[in-house]
DNA sequence: GGGACCATGTAAATAGTTACATGATTAA
DNA sequence: TTAATCATGTAACTATTTACATGGTCCC
């Protein structure tokens, strides 16, 4: 049950929608995280049952929109769920698994696979490396701009990491295409 | 369905039972991969039926075993499967959420997490160079090392652009520690 | 005899995705 | 007017974990 707390802490810049958390999750942390509408809103009714975020539904604009605020309850649980060690680090890398197996397909199959992966990799890099330049330059209101800063830096750092091991793997797989 | 051609895979080195295949995965596949009994043994069961694998079991000994071994049909079936796109990149981060969010708590509980996720992967790091030496001392029946070598490469690399952003992030908590 | 580990499995709960339904608004 | 996007939500499905039940063997 992590979903609530991402929900928490980013309704601690202000009330939000369902609708703009989902957009807001897959713009701040795709690269580490994601959640579905099939669980954000239920968790957003599940919070509203316990108290730990109020609702205010506004049809200005005929649009029926409902946002969500986080109450001083779901402000503690959210503080106390920081403070708890983080468990879960989940990693699922099929590239993995398929360049451990790698033995039982050609070398043309694998080059591809990871020049997929390369490119993938670039391209989180480029945006990481956008973001970062940005956030340096912006207004900082809620004072987080050092701790976005240190997770886009994980990004970075991991990236050029996978970069390196893929280039170096590639490179490995075409040796071996010339060879057989 | 990913369990089950990672089941696939281990198979080709040799029959196994469904007990032998989650020590395997723990032991090789635990920085990146994970399954349970509750997966494995109804996904052996479905393999069978569909013919992907042969059953041989042996009361010998008195103890129930039973093996499973990779069909034709199933070498085919994952031979297939290492040739499509990889697909799924799952990484879910709980440190990196804790990180984002880290304005609400003290820097001292930062500090806490960053030391226990800082040990875990130096850990991590000095088995997989265990792993790595031996492998380069042994011999290589399945002539797969090499794949081997490259996954435990990926661990390699990746663990060390973990290290250096927690040692950074480290100093940087305890900086503001001092301050506040 | 007891603890560690071998070995197989299932049931229930939880988690998460996907596909769909609905309808408003905006911009080309 | 039509496509895109805003906006909310649910049902069904798939995936996954956890906890439990069962019983054997090995070694001290």
């Amino acid at each position: 049950m992590k979903t609530r707390y991402v929900l928490l802490g980013l309704l601690t810049e202000g009330p939000q929608t369902g609708y703009i958390l989902k957009k807001l999750i897959d713009l701040r942390f795709k690269y580490f995280w994601n959640e579905s509408y099939g669980q954000i809103y239920p968790e957003l009714k599940k919070m509203l049952l316990e108290g730990w975020v109020d609702k205010h539904s506004s049809d200005q604009a005929k649009r029926t929109q409902i946002s969500y605020s986080i109450t001083e309850k779901g402000y503690e649980a959210l503080k106390i769920w920081l403070q708890k060690p983080p468990e879960t680090e989940l990693y699922r890398l099929e590239i993995l698994i398929k360049v451990y197996f790698s033995s039982h397909v050609d070398a043309d199959c694998m080059i591809q696979h990871l020049t997929t992966f390369q490119k993938n990799h670039r391209d989180e890099l480029d945006i990481l490396e956008k973001f970062q330049e940005e956030l340096l330059r912006i207004e900082d209101p809620f004072e987080n701009h050092e701790d976005v800063l240190s997770v886009i830096d994980f990004g970075i750092k991991s990236n050029h990491a996978y970069l390196a091991w893929c280039q170096k793997l590639i490179e490995r797989y075409r040796k071996e295409g010339t060879v057989k």
